[in-house]
Formats: C-alpha cells, sequence, structure tokens
DNA sequence: TTGAAAGCGTTACCAA
DNA sequence: TTGGTAACGCTTTCAA
C-alpha cells in the first residue's frame, strides 16, 4: 500500500509506530550496517511495516545529520558542445554505483554564470566538485572554493596556479601525432588554430605543435589564436587561411575548429583534403560521418570523467589529499580530411 | 574573511552570534520576502556579519523545513545520444533562472535502472520529475510515480495510457513533410525505419507514415521496425533493404538509424541519394556536416526542454493540475542525402 | 537489544 | 521589531 496521493509523505516515525518500536530502532533496522545490532525478529517486522507504509528514507535529512549529501557538482562550459556528453556520462555513472548523485550546471563559459552556478551548489552543501571549466589565471571562483574546502577536481582543463587535482588527455602526444602525420604525407605547412590561450588544453595544444614543429626540419608552423572553441569561430579563421601564403594543412584545437574550417572551405567551393588538409582534436561522435571523415585526435572522454569522479569520491573517502594529476593516452585516428600534400 | 579550510561551516547561529541578534532574525534579516519586517539597521549589521563571517546558507536544511528541496530529477535514456544534450540544456537553464538544480539520470533504456534512479531521486525528495524516458503500457515507475504525488512532465516521449503532462514534436507533421518530400521526388517505393513500437515517438511516426503514404496514389509504404533507436540498429536493417526489393526511399525514425543505414550503405559501394535517398529524423547538431548532408525533420529539442521545464515549474508554483500537452513544431531540412528518383 | 534525547541548520509561529 | 520555541526527518551517543 503506498501513502495516498495527497497524504503527507510518510517518516520513520510512521513506521515506528506501525512497528510498534522507537525511530532509533527503525532507523537501525533499517540500516544495512547497523542491521546487526536489531534482533531478526524486530528487522522483519520493521521492514514489513515499511514496505507496508511505501516508506521512503529522506536522504536530505539523513544528509543534514550526516553532514554529507551524497551530491556532486558537475560544472562544464557548456553540455552541448559534444565533448562533454561523454564525460558527464562517465562521471554519472561512475558516482551512481557510488550512491552519489550528479547536480549538473552549463557556465557558457561566462564567468559572472559560474560564479552564481558554484555559489547555488556550494548552498545545496556538494560533497564535492568537479570542474571542466578551468582556465589559467587565479580566478576567484576557484579562490573560493580552495578556501570553502571542498574538494574539487578539475577535468581536461587544468586550473593552474590553483593547485586542483587534475584528469586530462595527453594532448601533447596527440599533437605531436597530428604533426608527424601531416609530415609524413609531405606537408611543409602548417597552421595551427588554437582555442584562446588562457585555457591550459588550448596552451598545451598550442607548445606542443611549436614543439613538434620545431623537431623537424624544413616544415614553417604558424599559430592563429581562435576567439572561442566554436565552430564560427573557426569559420571566422577561415579567410586568413587562405589568403596570401595558404598553408597546406591545418591541425585545429577541437573538432569545432576544424569543421567551421570545413565549412568555410565548402562555402568558398574548394575541398578538403586536396585543397588544405584538415586535422581536429576530440574525435567527437560522429566524425567519421563528416564530409570528409575528420582526421582527429581521439580523446577518451568518457573514461575522463569516470577517473575524475572516482578521484573525487576517493579523495572523499579517505582524506588522501588527492593526487595530483592523471593523464590518459590519446591517439590520432586517421580518416579522409587528410591526404598527401598536393604536387 | 572566509571560514578557515578545516573550520566548521558557519551557520546562522554564527552570524547571530557576531551580529548580537537572535538566529531567527538573522533569517529574517537575511530573506528577501521577510527583511521587510526587520530594523534596517538590523539589517544591515546582519549583513555585515554573514559576509565577514562568508555565511553560505544552507538550502538542504532550508528544505527540509521548507519541504521543498528546489531540486528537479531529469531522467534520459542516454545523454550521449546527440537528441538530448539540447533538450537538457533547455531544462537546466530554465530550471536555473527559478532557483531550481537539475539531478540528471542516465537509464540507458534499461528498466531496472530506471526504477533504481527513480527511487534514488524521491529518497532525494525531488520537487518534482521531468521523464525522457515515457513508453506505452502501464509500466510500474510510472505508477509509482503517479502514487508518490510527485509532480511529472514527460517529454518527448509519451506515457499513456498513465496520464502525465506532456511535451513534444509534431512529429506527425514532420513524417508527412518527409514523404511529401519524396513523393515530389518521384519516389514510389519508400520504406519507414521504425523505432520500437512500444516508444510513443516511434509508434506516432510509424502512423503517420502510413497515413501520409495512403494520401497519395501509387505509393508503396513499407514499414519495417528496428530494434533500438540506435545506429547500430539501422547499420543492421540495412541488408533487408538492399536485398529482393530495395525501396528508392527510407524515411528514418530518428537520425541514428539514418547514420546506420548510411554507414551501411557505404560499406557497399553504394552511394546516397543516387542508389538510396535517406530522410532522418531530428536534425541532430551537425547533420548538415553529414556525408551526405542529412535531410532530416527538425525538431526544437532545446525548446522541449525549455517547455517542459515551465511546465513543471508552473504545476509545482500554483497548484494547476498541469496541461495535457505541448506540441511544438517540427519542420523538414531538405539537404544532400534525397534527390530524384532515378530513372 | 532497545529507548530516550540531543542535534544537524533552517524557518514559522506565537509572544513580548 | 525581535526573541523563544518547536519542528522538519533523520542518526547517534548514552543508558538501561
Amino acid at each position: 500500500m503506498q501513502e495516498s496521493e495527497s497524504g503527507r509523505r510518510v517518516t520513520l516515525a510512521d513506521v515506528a509506530e506501525l512497528s510498534g518500536v522507537h525511530t532509533a530502532t527503525v532507523s537501525r533496522a533499517l540500516n544495512p550496517a547497523a542491521r546487526l545490532k536489531v534482533a531478526a525478529e524486530t528487522v522483519r517486522r520493521v521492514e514489513a511495516a515499511a514496505h507496508a507504509l511505501g516508506y521512503v528514507p529522506n536522504v536530505v535529512a539523513r544528509g543534514l545529520r550526516k553532514r554529507a549529501s551524497m551530491t556532486v557538482g558537475v560544472v562544464i562550459p557548456d553540455l552541448t558542445n559534444p565533448f562533454f556528453p561523454p564525460v558527464v556520462r562517465g562521471i554519472e555513472d561512475y558516482l551512481q554505483v557510488h550512491g552519489y548523485t550528479a547536480l549538473l550546471a552549463n557556465t557558457d563559459e561566462d564567468d559572472d554564470a559560474e560564479e552564481a552556478l558554484v555559489t547555488s551548489l556550494l548552498e545545496r552543501r556538494v560533497d564535492g566538485l568537479i570542474m571542466a571549466t578551468g582556465r589559467h589565471g587565479d580566478r576567484p571562483v576557484l579562490r573560493r572554493l580552495q578556501a570553502s574546502g571542498v574538494r574539487t577536481v578539475m577535468v581536461n582543463r587544468d586550473a593552474s596556479p590553483l593547485p586542483f587535482p587534475l584528469v586530462t588527455g595527453d594532448d601533447a602526444l596527440g599533437i605531436a601525432a597530428a604533426v608527424a602525420h601531416l609530415h609524413d604525407l609531405g606537408h611543409r605547412d602548417i597552421v595551427h588554430i588554437a582555442g584562446p590561450l588562457d585555457l591550459s588544453t588550448s596552451l598545451v595544444r598550442a607548445d606542443a605543435f611549436t614543439a613538434a614543429v620545431r623537431a623537424r626540419r624544413g616544415i614553417r608552423g604558424r599559430v592563429i589564436e581562435a576567439s572561442a572553441l566554436s565552430v564560427m569561430a573557426g569559420s571566422e579563421i577561415a579567410p586568413f587561411l587562405l589568403a596570401d601564403s595558404p598553408p597546406t594543412a591545418v591541425v585545429a584545437s577541437n573538432d569545432l575548429l576544424a569543421i567551421g574550417v570545413l565549412r568555410a572551405l565548402k562555402a568558398q567551393g574548394r575541398s578538403c583534403p586536396e585543397d588544405l588538409a584538415i586535422v581536429g582534436f576530440n574525435d567527437m561522435p560522429f566524425a567519421e560521418d563528416l564530409q570528409p571523415p575528420l582526421t582527429t585526435v581521439h580523446v577518451p572522454g568518457q573514461a575522463m570523467g569516470t577517473a575524475a569522479a572516482r578521484l573525487l569520491l576517493d579523495a572523499l573517502a579517505g582524506d588522501a589529499p588527492g593526487a595530483g594529476a592523471v593523464v590518459l593516452p590519446t591517439s590520432l585516428i586517421v580518416r579522409g580530411s587528410t591526404g598527401p600534400v598536393r604536387r
């Protein structure tokens, strides 16, 4: 029998009354850990009563008492960026198995929004935070988090100089592979389209690009900074690529930027990879179905999410200070958007 | 001055002590609604104290007292399905503006997982639920929700016979447009690849297909039911399409299925739209960048999310019983995957 | 093995 | 306008 639709929710007290014992006893009987210390017969009676009343424990009340909400805040820039859904799934799946729930928040790369969201999450007493909105520089939000003592893990983007544990992909490796691949195909004039350079990911990739180019003789490597990690930003960069001394290949800091370039290229009636070879980054879902199929660096988004969640929960459980960094491998996936340099 | 890193969190009592008033007064001074009934001077003192201590209200405790968690459960099949991120964003954005937070849960179309997740959300005393996992049939989860009295809104998929309010796209309209488009192009033998027919969306689309075909003379229209709304399921269907009496065009129940067919087609060395015209459904992000660009029915996912959140919050605010259904318009987007019938 | 009582951090009611 | 008290639903110590 469930509680009636309009009826008051049933509480421990109700169960206690029906089973003729004290609420404390009900609490113990229903708690797997403490159940041992309760007479088997009592446990049976309590469980029967709880079931009969359709009792649903109030985790919020429990949390208030135990000072743990069993809740984790997940702050990302934009769920609509195809890189993030797998990350969030990874986080969620891990949390769920361990009894935690995710509170999701999108900042849209807006600092004020982020402030407000973090405030809201703190007010909700999340036990920990996973942030995918790291940027370089000593930002107030992160300082606040640090001061508040709420366990925080960064995913994908770093937040130095603040010392939060970080889960990331081996971006440098991926970029190096991309440059090597293009070099092997005969490309000697390559442009890297970087994301905003205050994002650690952008910076790491740009630096890796420069290093990779420098490590090979006879390559010209230029870096252009895009205004955002978006399709539009990619399209806006394109004219510069196609102007005076156009490169034969481009390595973009993410797939969105690559798609932007691709669109602009098509709009001009040029084709990829013949007129311009393009390498993306992230291997977003369906990158293989694009026109042309996108050569890109695969980043294990879901695994990154899982790792971040694990790092956080470990820190929450033990009082381990939280590891420094977890770096997951990346790999270049060669598809149709790259080919031998023309002539 | 923030509380120290390891220090106890600061509470109303701390603020009360520092400002020399009772906790009840602090509560009132900090509550915008009750602030009026507090001396301006007191308000100022309290605010100063709160600020000085870095006081962060405990929304959980407040919720316990007010019997409202300001929290909404969002249950979707799989965040990794590109249809859902925009929906979730729509929900989130609306909730956030209104002071609510979303608890996200993925069921992976698994009934047991769904049961467990809903239980967990109920234990967390969500004020309402938005479910994108509707199916036809009188499922226990939904019965439970109904019995629990927790306000619930369905998005995208219906859950009849259970009478939950529903926000959906005008699928029939979209399918009709697709069939008309193919007919205009000369196609006379069209197959509809339906999703599992216990999903309301699949059923509605299949019925609309049959009706649209019937409304035109001289078209042969067949319906094949796929095992899931996934790329793989689409690929598995493809052999049947390419066998004995192949149609000249296909209308898929969603984009994933369409992509599956596309991949199978390519694997066989056939091409789209020449050998087979394909229409998808949903207009997933980057559908326009696929090879070939996918003709598909645009469904306003984000708007659906927003509408669902609004419906729920309205129901939560007033005691309005919640409207029956909101139907958002869809539209056919013609791109490269459809063309005139060959010969 | 069970009960009593206190307390988690708020808000709401009733008095003053 | 403010203070006191109780209550939200639970867990946990301490006694019995």
